[in-house]
DNA sequence: ATAGCTGCAAATGCTTTGCAAGGCC
DNA sequence: GGCCTTGCAAAGCATTTGCAGCTAT
């Protein structure tokens, strides 16, 4: 019998991908989708893979960064020069980032409502809008 | 009798800002803030200021450009990892960016109206809001 | 068997830093 | 003169790449 799976399986999700379920992509991609919706750097989900004893080199998690995003498992959050980070929910949605932690915050759903769009310039055609709210400590909680 | 001046020199900027008028600051000042808003990357400051035959190194570029940024003069905008962009216009607007061409494009004042921005977390506030139009090749023209 | 992956280490690209020489007040 | 700046070259990071060996299918 089949078990009970709220969400699609890791194995689902790289096979729809066209990635061959590889011992390493099966297990970044549990890490990945199997705790709901992340926010990571190469560096976070390499520590936590060898946390796991899950033996994974920093070039494939770099590889499988990009090969998810390419296939659309994952979007990738540019907010730190720097550092790439790549986001679990690829639905439309926005962030805070909290620069003291370095740290992204998805904002809601359709939280956010966007007037005044202007259009693309001719010869392009708008990829994406996203709207960053960067935080910083509040030094004043005094008075 | 005074020349007609639309706009602080470059001069007067970097004695506000309190740093010292040097050659190389006041060369990079006017590169700058003489033409009107502009986008520049430290590389591209850099040719632009060899191509005037003003000798800087690319570490005085770098530095110039931050410290201009923490007086308040330039503002950093954040995307492309991998590279840092610095704008001109440091009052409060948007970007068009460009990818294919790795450009930004200002959007013109208030044309963009953000409603339900939820408030910052605990102990943090918001240091800035920042809606980037991410752009890419207009595929389709046909049809 | 074989096309595709993985891991290592070297290479890359942007940015920062250490430190001696030079320039502004 | 003294302190701030500059420039060079070396160092630092995050990321990418080349390539030999491994592994799903």
């Amino acid at each position: 019998m089949a078990q009970a799976r709220t969400f699609t399986s890791a194995l689902d999700r790289l096979r729809s991908a066209g990635l061959r379920p590889t011992r390493q992509r099966l297990a970044l991609a549990r890490l990945l989708f199997e705790h709901g919706n992340r926010h990571v750097t190469a560096e976070t989900l390499h520590n936590e893979a060898q946390g796991e004893m899950i033996p994974v080199s920093l070039a494939t998690i770099y590889n499988t960064l990009h090969q998810f995003t390419s296939a659309g498992l994952l979007r990738e959050v540019v907010v730190d020069s720097g550092r790439s980070y790549f986001d679990t929910n690829t639905s439309e949605h926005h962030h805070f980032f909290d620069e003291p932690q370095g740290q992204l915050i998805d904002i809601p759903g359709h939280a956010i409502e966007i007037s005044g769009l202007p259009d693309a310039p001719d010869g392009r055609r708008v990829a994406r809008v996203e709207v960053i709210i960067r935080l910083k400590d509040d030094e004043e909680s005094a008075t």
